[in-house]
DNA sequence: ATCGGAGGCGCGATTATTCACATTGGTCTT
DNA sequence: AAGACCAATGTGAATAATCGCGCCTCCGAT
């Protein structure tokens, strides 16, 4: 009855496939730019055949969209509860750096959407960062009140989500330029890196930030 | 024979005009997203008047790119030569940041360049960020060994120059959930503060950063 | 009168989408 | 077991819209 008795990786069915291309395409060129026709010739299959799975080019972006927030609603619900400490601060983004790292779709695609719109953009934006700008998710360590005194905080989440999406949206640019591939193993090590130095250092830093420029 | 005698900001040629719509549409489409049709309503005039005015799609898109690389030539070049100390790396910064604020086209044409390519991206990405990766152009100050000795440096400038021009191309996401104009003078100031504090924290950090993660 | 610049027209290609049809696999009936 | 049935899934052809782009005409300012 199994389909299959050796592997438990199953076949993937025609709509993961399906799904599969889209998602590449939808991330690489956009939502108007990507055609069905470029989704099926990768699939292996004509473009009316997609509308035995999807009813239509937006309903695919939706499926897209549902999977890949999906993908990624772990890592990234995973700081509520307990205190916002240096440490858990980190081991959150490296979390997330590793998720972007390991799929680099989401990113494109929501760099695409803030750029152009698109459907359900709105949507979209609200299911992925309503949740980091709550209330009650403040960043209270001890030894920062860099951020809340000054009205800052938000925006220095902003910041570090910046930091970690154009590393994934930017890479190509930086591929020829640095001679490195942005995506290799030692190449990740270095923005963790990079990261955890940024973020120690403004944990730290407790330099007078009210002096005019 | 001048086009105005009163002003001297003359009446706009109608080139210009096309221009300035065609480099809005670009920078908020894409190239192949954007469509000659809507370049020419927003002028005006039907799209094959466009003709008159730039051989082809490829072209008029080649001239956007060259007024938008000689209206950032200055502030991008205006590091070359001297010290390269804290401060005169912020206000490097703060200029940078200014012109994208004024002008935020640049930074959204590149980040579809980058996602999805288009004509002659290589070479805008060379003349734009070549220079920033020249060897000579070592940020040397005192305190800040920080970079060299790990190789993070030319990985720290794709940092702050991430920063920046995220903050631009992912700014439609931030209007609502911050509930401020991310174009707004206020705004401006807060990420400019923003900026401020991560350099200079970056540039006290004294920490270790060998320590295995 | 000349000529740059605008519009009208239309070709050929591509797009999303629909439809009629062929083929498959499985299930139900006999 | 054999044949009838059906749902799923593929195909090619066709449609209407839109695209970039070239050709030709005409108008108005110099």
């Amino acid at each position: 009855m199994d389909e299959s008795a050796v592997s438990t990786a199953a076949v993937p069915s025609t709509a993961e496939r399906i799904l599969d291309a889209a998602e590449d395409l939808f991330a690489a060129k956009g939502y108007s730019a990507t055609s069905l026709g470029d989704v099926a010739d990768r699939v292996g299959i004509r473009s009316p055949s997609l509308y035995n799975h999807f009813k239509n080019k937006e309903a695919l972006y939706e499926a897209v969209l549902e999977r890949l927030l999906a993908e990624f609603s772990g890592p990234l619900a995973e700081l509520d509860g307990g205190p916002v400490t240096n440490e858990r601060v980190f081991y959150w983004l490296e979390a997330i750096v590793r998720q972007h790292h390991a799929n680099p779709n989401l990113a494109r695609l929501l760099q695409h959407a803030a750029l152009s719109g698109g459907p359900h953009t709105n949507e979209l934006i609200d299911r992925l960062f309503r949740p980091m700008f709550r209330p009650d998710a403040k960043i209270e360590g001890e030894g920062i009140t860099l951020f809340e005194n000054t009205g800052l905080q938000p925006w220095a989440v902003m910041a570090f989500n910046n930091l970690v999406m154009s590393y994934v949206t930017m890479a190509p640019m930086y591929r020829d330029l640095l001679g490195q591939d942005p995506f290799s193993e030692t190449a990740l090590e270095n923005q963790l890196n990079l990261i955890k130095v940024l973020l120690h250092a403004v944990f730290e830093y407790k330099g007078d930030m009210t002096e005019a420029p």
